[in-house]
DNA sequence: TTGTTACATTGCAATATTACGATAAAACAA
DNA sequence: TTGTTTTATCGTAATATTGCAATGTAACAA
C-alpha cells in the first residue's frame, strides 16, 4: 500500500521518525551545516553551494521549514534562511533522549 | 529522476543522512525501543507487539540490520535480535556531533 | 511601464518506500 | 518421513521522494 500506519505507533515514535526523516537526505544535511557555518544565507547561495537546481533546493527548504528546523524571512526580493534555535534545541533533546546510553548485557544477544 | 545525487555531497553528509533514514519510520523506532527495553527478542514478538504483518516487520529488521544498528543470531528456528552496542555508540556520537550547540546570534536571521 | 532578479509552485518522469499475501527455507517434533 | 513453527524472500500495488524544466509571483530598478 505504501502508506505508513501512523495509528499503530505512539505520538513520540511518530515524532522521532518525522524528525529523522527531515534529516534523511544529504542535501538537507548540507543545507543545515551551511546555515550553521554562515549563520544565515539566501536560497541562491545554497543553489551555488550545492549544485542542485533551484527548484530542488527550494523543495528541500520547504521540507526543513515544515518541521520548523529552519525559518525564512523575506528580505526584499530574496529570502533569508536560518536555523530556528528553539526547534534545534528540541532536536538535540529528542535525539539525545532516544539515543540514550543503554546498559548492554555481555554480548547482548540471546 | 527520483535518484539522490550522492556524489554532490561529502561522505559525512551522506553518512548522517543514511543513519537518519534508518530512523525515519515509526515502526523502526518502535522496534529499537522494544529491543532496548527487552534487551533482545525474536521477530515473532515484534509482529505481535507492533501489529504489522510478518513480512513487513522482517523488511524493517532487514533495513536496521543493513545499517548495523541491530544484529540477529539464529536460535534454532527463530532469530534473536538485539542492538549492536558498537553501532549504537556511533549513532550517539554522530548525532551529538551534528546536533551540536550552536551560538545563535540574536534572533539569528538577517 | 518594462525588464530583471530571486524564489515558489506546478507538472512530470524516474526511483524508492511501505505494506502484505504467497511462498520458500530451515529447524524441529512426532 | 510428515507436519509445524519461524523467518526470509518474492511479487505486486499503493504511495512517497527526488529532481528538474517551465512557469508564476513579488520586489525592485530603470
Amino acid at each position: 500500500m505504501g502508506l505508513t500506519k501512523t495509528a499503530l505507533f505512539t505520538k513520540q515514535q511518530n515524532e522521532i521518525a518525522a524528525m529523522a526523516k527531515a534529516l534523511a537526505h544529504p542535501a538537507r544535511i548540507a543545507i543545515i551545516q551551511y546555515l550553521i557555518k554562515q549563520n544565515a544565507c539566501i536560497c541562491g547561495d545554497l543553489v551555488e553551494q550545492l549544485g542542485l537546481a533551484q527548484a530542488t533546493i527550494s523543495q528541500h527548504l520547504k521540507e526543513l521549514k515544515a518541521v520548523g528546523i529552519i525559518q525564512g524571512t523575506i528580505e526584499g526580493a530574496s529570502v533569508c534562511y536560518c536555523i530556528d534555535p528553539k526547534t534545534w534545541k528540541r532536536y538535540q533533546q529528542v535525539f539525545a533522549g532516544f539515543l540514550k546510553d543503554v546498559d548492554f548485557k555481555d554480548s547482548s544477544c540471546c
